[in-house]
DNA sequence: AATGAATGAGTCTTCATTCAT
DNA sequence: GATGAATGAAGACTCATTCAT
């Protein structure tokens, strides 16, 4: 037993220096244009080997996305331990640190922002709906992790009392769009970059009440 | 100049029929995934036809896009010209608007998410950066409109003087935020599907104010 | 019959301007990389009128080499007509004569050159082998011309009473690859480059030393 | 190292094998009419297979004519060892071996007279300027071996003062001719078929008359 | 367990030729 | 006679996956 357990280990680690590898091909280029040797190369490994690991491209693809995601809750999670009694200020540190994962996987940040990516990619039904629904299950748990801090902001009178699982979802896709600003720096599309600005829309609204 | 003014009718028309059967099959899959051959079928041509009027499939593509991307511009401009001096109604009616078209056309809609799309195909330096370039400049003008709404809605004192390029923006991501969440149907993810409570996140924000 | 000889010549008119445009086009690339479009543009016609003056591709082909091939005997024809009884300043100016000859049209040379256009092209049994019979008439006729000056040589004593059709054979083959060395223009490979010494190698051969 | 040797080993014959169905197709057409397919199946392996060993069509045709380039000069070559210090007889050696060898590879002789296998194939200022320098250097080789063997004959007084590239060139030449007549086996344009009536204009016009 | 040689299906693109106007 | 839009066959090349060693 002990030695089955080296044995998973070592191939554990394999499989880890397989996706950091994966990681690098497909945060550089698209699903078709990465190739399977190219990842092998990367690995230093032969192509024959990857496929001991993982059964074929597709899901190469779906556990590198999927660690991924993995990393963006626990980055948005580990915001949240801070502050957990004042989401205002835990809100705009998930901001600043989701920010500064993606301005640092900006190759990454492309491969989530694909529309293959999210669930698309020839839903055959067989295994990829496998993999699709594995990072289904993350994204859904990420997500009601932060909707569960809202809802938290809520009761305790700090935030509007709107459906949490609303806001959580407006949270992140603001999120997601200012990082695609930042990282294809378009001039001309680019907010200001003040994040204090988009936090304040997103905080207060863009609504001017005269009365106040 | 009358016969030749036909016979550009008639290549405008052909064109226009192309772009249509490229639209379908565009949205329906992977500009990889997607051949010459299935629309060229799909137009009732042979393939040679289609490299008459398009010089391969890259700039088959980007017409496509180019098309869709007009038309959500083209859309917002009609919202704003019906409330000019209520931009919050404005506001509103864009999202409207917007959510239903991309909800009849679900497909371009994830063309339209897709990375790819928004100017990462091989960028060969060549004449995919001029096919981008043109999306480019329709999407700036497109997003100035917006601006300029919000600006005037600031000017009259409606919305809150926060820089109009945010606004706009910040707009703009929460409307293709929703709608992914609508066309993917992802029941946990999805929002509660009221769009009033979006809506009225991005007027008047999250934060509770004790003091009003 | 006054009118139709008029369309006539305006047909033969036309068949000369493309035959011009043919050769302009063969000359400059292969026979495949060669198009009828280009063909057509250079002669300021569509491409369905070429298709009325030449069956298709390949008779333009020949009618083009056909063409040169008239020409290269009728500047050796010019040369012996001046030089009629002086076989060996004849055979000089023939060789100078095709040498600026082929090296103002070193495209053609090239053409000429290629094994494709020595009876290989597809010979489908077909109408090539028609084609190349017309070629194969008028390269026989013009060396029998060229036979019978250097017989006229050996007759008045002049040159060796070898085969003259031998004789005839080499003179025109070292033309060929003098020409070729010269506009290939390979440093290493060249001949001296001094004509002199070609012609001295070839009559030294073929005249007669009457003190021997 | 054993194994590795033996695994080059297997590599170089698979090349092998491949040059020589490559050699087999190169002969019967054009570059252009030739087809990777074609070479695939008459080597009897994947099209696929034959993209593992070169990079693409133009490499393989580039390696079967110079593996042919090669054969010419080591025919040369080996005449010359034969007579190494009785031009007059070696020259007519190198000519007789020659003329069987493109007798019996009549293919491949088309093959080089076509003037795109002389350098002019697409020079695409790439890869295939880099094939094309790799013959033009064998040939280059060869041909001092030639300019040489003839330079040796000048020096011990057996043939004539003339430039030896010079000499080198022409027999070259008369041989490719007389070749080519041979091959094209066309009645009237041949010569009388007595090589050494070639032969003898050659040497006539080389050989140092010591009497004079 | 690891290798990497072999496979062959799949797709864009070109261009000679035709024919309705 | 002239046009040029339409056709569709043909071919080079790529790359995920397999399997014998």
């Amino acid at each position: 037993m002990q030695k089955q357990s080296r044995r998973e280990r070592e191939r554990e680690n394999r499989r880890k220096e397989i996706l950091k590898a994966s990681w690098a091909v497909f945060s550089s280029k698209d699903y078709d244009s990465a190739t399977v040797d190219e990842i092998a190369e990367m690995a230093e490994l032969s192509k024959g080997t990857l496929y001991l690991y993982f059964q074929n491209k597709a899901e190469l693809f779906f556990s590198t996305f999927e660690l991924g995601v993995e990393n963006v809750f626990s980055i948005a999670q580990e915001a949240i331990k801070e502050k957990p009694d004042d989401p205002i200020e835990g809100i705009k540190e998930i901001m600043v640190r989701l920010l500064a994962f993606f301005e640092n996987n900006t190759g990454f940040f492309k491969l989530l922002s694909s529309e293959r990516a999210h669930f698309e990619l020839k839903s055959d039904g067989g295994d990829n709906l496998k993999f699709k629904n594995r990072i289904r299950k993350i994204v859904i748990k990420g997500m009601k992790l932060i909707e569960e801090y809202i809802q938290h902001g809520i009761d305790i009178g700090v935030l509007k009392d709107i459906d949490a699982k609303d806001i959580a979802f407006v949270l992140m896709e603001v999120i997601r769009g200012f990082a695609f600003a930042i990282i294809h720096n378009i001039e001309e599309l680019r907010p200001t970059g003040r994040l204090e600005n988009v936090i304040s829309i997103l905080l207060d609204g863009i609504r001017k009440h005269n009365s106040v």
